[in-house]
DNA sequence: AGTTTAAGTCAGCCTTGTTGACTTTCCAAG
DNA sequence: CTTGGAAAGTCAACAAGGCTGACTTAAACT
């Protein structure tokens, strides 16, 4: 009866787990109430300044990768351009994204925070970091290898890519 | 100088561990690619029916807690009354969930799903349970746990409350 | 020269968050 | 017993940030 919504989870040889229905449904809880927590610290910041989550990762992938352009930012971010465009503008018209028509191709624009968008993006990673070290601290060390293996086989294909490649991966 | 930017991590005392602010940005944009995949099956299926996450949400602690009032929702998910309200509405109109007047206190609107509203549960967590068991087996499965611990880690202390009271703890 | 590509704009829609004003119900103090 | 406040829920209106579709401009490719 109880095995009819069990799983036989086998890894890679080396033990045997059996995930139930319900242990499967308090790991999803655990995702979403762990993002809401993950999300808060960024989201009071942003809300002093008028700006919300879109700005936010806008702001963090902008950092990531200096120079990238607008086209290279909707793949990651997996929006519309005009949904972006509109989180764009207003950073630009603020004074916290630069953008610079391309040299080689004068049809991109390429994307930089300046100083003040350099500044905002430090006081949001920052909380984001502290929140992370902490949870990894509490959790203890043996937890992170497998905190980041979960996670990544939690996405799809394709952001797993921008996932590999970010920041000091193959350009 | 590497040393500045790096945190170290006692756990248990069973091992040492240094991550760098680079380590926690990737953990960082793991959190971000990952939540975007474990919500990608259900945003599909609920686009549908013409719903969205908060129908997802409400439909999902309903189900936990059949029977939970509308201020018990409301300390769950974290929106204002009103916002919950407009979705539950919907959910009550085409027939998902039934709201029923409650018997000791009038005031009170005890919540349940109804078969049409189950069937819908199902299909959503069913698609959810999925991906989360494939990332599982994909994983190892001495990832679990850590994965577990560290998510609860990263919770508010208040939802981590909710999360630990899910299900079959005390009532 | 003609087509494709990158970026941007305008208009309009939907979901889902917000605040403020309101009703109904309950309970406790006078 | 009544009255006044608190609590649960509802209605209205607004804003952020998703979306689609149609269109322009400029540059690049073929």
């Amino acid at each position: 009866m109880a095995d009819r919504n069990a799983t036989n989870l086998m890894g890679r040889g080396e033990s045997l787990l059996f995930l139930t229905d319900d242990q499967l449904r308090r790991a999803i809880e655990a995702m979403f109430f762990a993002y809401r927590g993950f999300t808060a610290d960024p989201d009071r910041i942003l809300h002093d300044y008028g700006y919300g989550r879109a700005h936010h990762r806008a702001i963090h992938f902008i950092n990531r990768s200096p120079g990238t352009t607008v086209n290279n930012l909707l793949s990651i971010l997996g929006v519309t351009k005009q949904s972006l465009n509109r989180v764009l503008r207003t950073l630009v018209e603020d004074g916290l994204v630069d953008s610079r028509v391309g040299i080689r191709d004068k049809r991109e624009r390429h994307l930089h925070l300046t100083e003040k968008g350099n500044a905002l993006e430090r006081a949001l990673s920052e909380a984001q970091r502290t929140r992370m070290r902490d949870a990894f601290r509490n959790a203890g060390p043996d937890s992170v290898a497998g905190f980041r293996a979960v996670l990544e086989q939690m996405m799809d294909p394709d952001m797993r890519r921008h996932y590999l490649n970010g920041g000091d991966g193959p350009r």
